[in-house]
Order: C-alpha cells, then structure tokens, then sequence
DNA sequence: GTCTATATTCAGATAGAC
DNA sequence: GTCTATCTGAATATAGAC
C-alpha cells in the first residue's frame, strides 16, 4: 500500500504559485486569493495545507534563501589557480540567477524590512564557509603577486555585483535601454565569459617582458 | 501678509517620514500609522494633506525616480575623454547611492511588482537622453581605438551594476563578511575610485611599445 | 489645522457540509 | 481533501468637534 508518498499535487502546485507570487509581490504585497487561484484550488484548501501565510512563507523563504549562496565550496577548495576559480564562481552564480531571476530582489526587500527576522530563521545553520575559502585562495594569490592588492572585501563586491545586479535592475534598464527579453537572455549567457574576462583583465598583474 | 509660502511643517515632516516607511516596507508593508507617528500627527491629519495612501505614494515616488538618473548629462556632452567621463559618472551615481541608500531597493521593488504602472507614471516626461550621450561618447572611443569592443549594454551594466549593488545588498553582505556600518561606509567612499579604475582597467587599450 | 471617534473595506482565517 | 459560506481583525478612510 503505497504510504502517501507522492506529494500530493495540490501541495505542489501550492508551494509553486506561492514562491511565484511572493517573489514578485513581497510579502505583504502577496495575496493568499492569488495564489489559490494560480494554483487552481481555493483559500479554504491553502490554510488546510499550511495554516497561515506565514507558514507558507517562511517555508519558500528558507529553501530560496538556501539557494542564493551556490555550492561551489568544494570546487573552491580544490582548485588552485584562482583566475580558473573566478571563471567557475561568476558562471555558478549566473547560472543560478538564470534560474531564479527574481530570487535576489525578493531576498534584499526581505532583510531590507526585518534583517534580524530573517537572519534568525536562517541561521540555525552556521554561516556558510565559502567566503573564507575565497579569502584563502584571494590571499595567496597577491601573496604571489599573480593579481594586484585589491582588498577583499571589494572584489567579492564586484564579482557578485555585475553577476546578480542585473537580474535586480531589468525591467529598469529595458526600459531605459530599449531593450528586448531575447537580448536581456543572450546578454546573460555572453556575460558568464565577459564578466569573469572583465573581472580577471582588472586585477591580473601582466608581466611585460 | 505672508500669503503661506513656507510649507507647513506638518506637511514636510509627513513627507519625510513617508518617504522613509515607504523606501522601508514598500508600499503594501508601509502603515500610514507609522508614517503619522513618526511625522508626530495622528492619521485624520495625514488624510487632511494627502487623500490617500496612494496620492502619498505617488508624490513619492516620483520625485524619487527622478533622482535616481542622476544630473550628468552636460558633463557627458561636454567632456570628450571617455575615462573622465566614466570617473565622473561613477562619482556621481556612488555620492547619489550615499545620499539615497535605500533608494534603489525600493525602486526596482516597486517596478518589479508593476512595472506598466510605474512607468506610466514616469514617462509623461521624455525618455532621458543620458544614455544616448554616453553611448556616442563610448562608440567615438571604440573607433579611436582607446578602448576594447565591449558592447555598450555590457558596459553600462557593469558600471551600474558596481556603483549601485552594493547598497542593495549591504545587509546581507554584512551578515556573510562581518562588516561594521563604519567599515561599509569606509568602503563605499573608496569605491568612487576603485569602480573607476577596475573599469578603466578591464577596457583600456594599452599601447605596450 | 488638528484632533477623537467611527465607519468601511478587504484580506486572512475558520466552520462545517460533502 | 476539497468546497461554500462566514467571521474576524487590521488598516485605510471619513465625520465632525474644536
């Protein structure tokens, strides 16, 4: 007899609509009614499934908040040369945006209204050790004199910055720009070589001979 | 007899505290009884000047949007090196972001929920022209050969993307590296010349004899 | 112009039938 | 599990005295 294995569909149309409707409307901007009806049920069955829209908020919080920071940990630690390191970070990071373009804007409106909110219902699990794995591999490379003494700090920002910002500022920049869906998606695809090329031609010391 | 030239208090403390529940919350999130508080009135007052919260809303936002390009055109019309242009268009948007951290945030927010809205109510007034200069600015560049054929769209993102990121992201940045609000600011005045040259860096042709 | 008190609206939540 | 109908509460908005 199979034990109620398969999540039943409707709980998983309802997460989906739910994760839909918050990204794009925040929290207070999201209506339970509009998200029963994308998800073809009404409000009764939502609070059946999860009890109040907190619950179910905090439910796609967490799991997209998960997300946000990639798993290329272990390819940090492993990997020597930091200029191939790069390479591999801003195209995860990209690539991740691609596949949640509106993950970032609704996480910064998120801490933006409650910081400690958030980072209370996050932190359970320790904080994420990749960025002292960066710092390790950033640190011997100017030990090295491979790339210029940019504090750390700042270039974390850059690389992330011309990574996610674009997702945050395109219907923005469409509209300031003239420019179509088609070329924003092409765009992103060009950017995971530009902007680890732009990135690596600014700190790299060239050795003329 | 002074025909009332000064702007009642009331009325420019109540934009003032809308504005700074409005950049907090977004619209759905901000209480017109906080705004009444914090403009040290009571609600009935608040509707005595603005209608509604949508009236207060709009008034808002659009001045704030205004503000958000920030006045350089002459500058770029006028200045023929390409890089000074690009030192003084990074100074400018980073000395706009210190003034208005949570200006951007509240923006792209507002925009991504409806973003047909928003611009409706923007763009009664022309489409800005400062994107246009810079661009036959940078095109006369790439002709000369001074700088590398990156596409124009690609160049404005990064430069954006490295003045205006760091403030969406500032308290979740802050969480993952440790940093104190002294250091981030430390940091953002550094940036007006570090962006600046990472820049110039990455797409500057450099003649090696 | 400013207030207290009250009305209205609407979204979240519940009761209960099937 | 799923629905219709209803309740509750919170937030916006108004009436009307001073």
């Amino acid at each position: 007899m199979a034990v109620q294995v398969d999540e039943s569909h409707a709980r998983t149309r309802i997460l989906e609509a739910a994760r839909q409707e918050f990204f794009k409307k925040g929290y207070e901007g999201a209506r339970m009614q509009a998200i029963a009806d994308a998800a073809g049920i009404n409000k009764a069955l939502l609070h059946y499934y999860f009890n109040n829209k907190e619950t179910l908020f905090n439910e796609i919080f967490e799991a997209s908040f998960r997300k946000f920071i990639p798993h290329v940990e272990e390819m940090i630690m492993q990997e020597e040369d930091i200029f191939i390191i790069i390479k591999k970070f801003v195209h995860a990071y990209i690539s991740l945006m691609q596949s949640q373009p509106s993950l970032p804007l609704f996480l910064f409106h998120e801490i933006n209204k409650d910081a400690d909110r958030v980072f209370k219902l996050i932190f359970n699990n320790a904080q994420p050790t990749m960025m002292l794995h960066l710092f390790q591999k950033v640190d011997k490379a100017q030990k090295k004199n491979l790339i210029k003494p940019i504090r750390f700090e700042q270039l974390v920002m850059n690389i992330m910055s011309m990574c996610v910002f674009p997702f945050l500022a395109k219907p923005m920049m469409q509209r300031v720009m003239s420019f179509t869906d088609s070329v924003f998606d092409d765009m992103m695809e060009q950017r995971k070589q530009l902007v680890a090329d732009f990135i690596i031609d600014s700190i790299q010391i060239k050795n003329i001979q």
